[in-house]
DNA sequence: TATATTTGTCTATTGATATAGACAACTAAA
DNA sequence: TTTAGTTGTCTATATCAATAGACAAATATA
């Protein structure tokens, strides 16, 4: 550890910036050996702030449900590791998680049919104002929300997929049922943001939490655009891991 | 526009969550059609909070030199849009932003030999505790800073390449003058933080910003690990661009 | 059963954050 | 020159954030 020292006056108050600094210690598995948080004291003596302060920020992370305290026994861990999502040539959700995550499950908020965005017909390499059907979906592992996404289809070519994925729950199942066996991936960009009051409510962050948003091309085997997504993941459970060949 | 509204004691104050706001909405260029920000009392109504709380915000941004206020005449924005910084089998920090910056550099802040880290030696494919080169940079994009890095080389086979770095300033010349004529993108990971104060002195930055993590293997021509790099990205100025072919 | 350790609760005080209103200073346009 | 619109500065008040100290309540252990 180095001297990550807090920052006053910084318009984040001292406790939030604690509550940021142990989730991710604990993201990171660098938070203790046990599933045991120091004493408060000793966490007050280590950020150089009063035992009040350093509850604030224990109470704000069991209200987040990272840790449970216990009087007269201590401040335990409930949280682990973060996720580790492979991002490649054939990337697909529950597959990629492996053996990670006991159970996956996408489900679909909302589908719709718009008018292509500049965005959204560059990326399928289709005419604006083409119609294209919309899915918004969230990701969850072991009951916990991991992302959640906007994929946006060609009407015409994917006609019913938003049936489909009601039927499968599943992209990949989606597109199989709409002929298309088997797609890759062609671009995929990245950046991080401060959740929106969105994210904060359908990923159960809290606030302040940052998302990793991506957004990707994938296409079929002719090399064509199928599916143009743009997906917000909770970034203190994941990870992206690019998989360069 | 959503209704991306404010949360109150969140322990983030309002004033900076409308800065960080501000910030990226002049990032993505959906802040102004000119290069003006409406009148406070405007930003006021939006935001639904007190004139002298967006006041706040865009003196945090003046401090940044993102704006620049003048009486009378209202606010003003210093546009810089985000990088867009591509990671691919190929990837290097100069070629990389090609034209998107007019000059960049890379300059050495420190550079030494440890024994292999636990996470280090996994990644470069040696034994723990073997010795390695640690170099430590920070590259600029005209003069702003984009990243820093710390970048680990086995030092028995890389003898001599923090005093090439020193001398050619760049990595993939300082591999050159090691025998190194090629290398390839192995594995990147991804993921997204906010700032320590290390970050925000180096990189520049103001108090609660993000930065994007990236944990990179590169290999020789016969895919023998030679460098592992954990390089820490300003997020408010760059994006990364994963190429998957 | 004592005793030390740890979390929970209370009171009090200070500084940072947010709201409210009024008016000065400056700019651009009528 | 006048006026409307905008940023700059001041005073005042209420709430949140942080510090300080004291003691209660629960737990583990000597």
């Amino acid at each position: 550890m180095t001297g990550a020292l807090l920052e006053r006056k910084s318009g984040v108050a001292l406790w939030r910036q604690i509550a940021d600094l142990i989730r991710s210690d604990i993201a990171t598995g660098s938070a203790a050996k046990n599933d045991r948080l120091p004493p408060e004291m000793e966490l007050a003596g280590r950020y150089g702030v009063n035992r009040h302060t350093v509850r604030a920020a224990i109470a704000a992370l069991e209200q987040e449900g990272v840790l449970r305290s216990e009087q007269g026994r201590g401040t335990f861990i409930r949280r682990r590791k973060r996720l580790s999502y492979p991002i490649a040539k054939r990337t697909r959700f529950s597959a990629g998680l492996g053996t990670q995550a006991g159970t996956t499950r996408t489900r679909l908020l909302q589908s719709g049919e718009d008018a292509a965005s500049q965005t959204v017909s560059e990326n399928l390499d289709i005419a604006p104002d083409t119609p294209v059907i919309r899915l918004d979906t969230v990701s969850e592992a072991d009951g916990v929300p991991v992302s959640r996404a906007t994929s946006w289809f060609d009407a015409n070519r994917f006609a019913g997929i938003d049936k489909a994925f009601e039927e499968h729950a599943s992209i990949t199942r989606a597109l199989a049922a709409c002929g298309v066996t088997d797609y890759v991936r062609k671009s995929t960009v990245i950046e991080a943001r401060h959740a929106s009051t969105e994210d904060i409510d359908l990923l159960r962050l809290s606030a302040g939490a940052i998302v990793l948003v991506t957004r990707a091309v994938n296409a079929d085997a002719d090399g064509r655009p199928i599916q143009y997504s743009e997906t917000r993941f909770a970034a203190d459970r994941v990870e992206l891991k690019i998989e360069t060949d």
